[in-house]
DNA sequence: TTTATAATTTGATAGTTATCGAATTGATTA
DNA sequence: TAATCAATTCGATAACTATCAAATTATAAA
């Protein structure tokens, strides 16, 4: 049904514009996005943790925060090596966003 | 300065996103979007609120709200004729936002 | 001028969110 | 095993937001 499948792309825009309305984290999101390598997933084309709560002025708690409203909004993913988090984008996401802006 | 050119964008870019992150203004936005006419500014081209109240399932002081909000992010204009208000894109933020996903 | 209509403003409320410090989990190292 | 380090979870709080009903403004029509 075409209506419903609106409905349905206005709640998903309305949650990833949602994640990307606080200052700090669209940083976050600009950050893994400027760290993007295409045909790259592996931990050296991502963005770590740790650089972010070095780059923002916001303690590790609202990082971690910050970066699961992300998730959660599909805009990245995390990757976990060891002790180590790492960002990257999701791609799929981007070309939904990329319909409305390109 | 490069870097507060950076963090200029930054701010204006996130309140953008936050007028756009609740469904009821994304969609008055969109309803905007579709009523976009390149290089007229005429009424006709415009989307009217008495429109907008009849689409969305909120009172004419939400969808006043919503409006305002949307002018106060950059992301249209109203024009007044009479008694009946018209929103417009403003296509100045429009490019602003395809860079970021064009 | 009185009446009706389009839109906004006001005031209130319930719900959401950003941030922090403290405590906790989980993995590495000594 | 004990100590260390990265990251998350918990609990609290101050600030913000979406929405509504009621009142108000401003324009048009009778």
């Amino acid at each position: 049904m075409v209506i419903e499948r609106e409905v349905l792309d206005v709640k998903k825009l309305s949650r990833a514009f949602k994640a990307l309305s606080n200052p700090n984290r669209l940083q976050i999101y600009l950050e893994v996005l400027s760290h993007r390598q295409s045909g790259i997933a592996a931990p050296e084309a991502g963005c770590g943790i740790a650089d972010l709560i070095g780059k923002l002025s916001v303690g590790a708690p609202t990082i971690s925060h910050h970066v699961k409203e992300l998730v959660d909004a599909g805009l990245v993913t995390v990757e976990k090596n060891g002790k180590f988090v790492t960002c990257h984008l999701n791609e799929e996401m981007q070309k939904h966003l990329n319909l409305f802006f390109g």
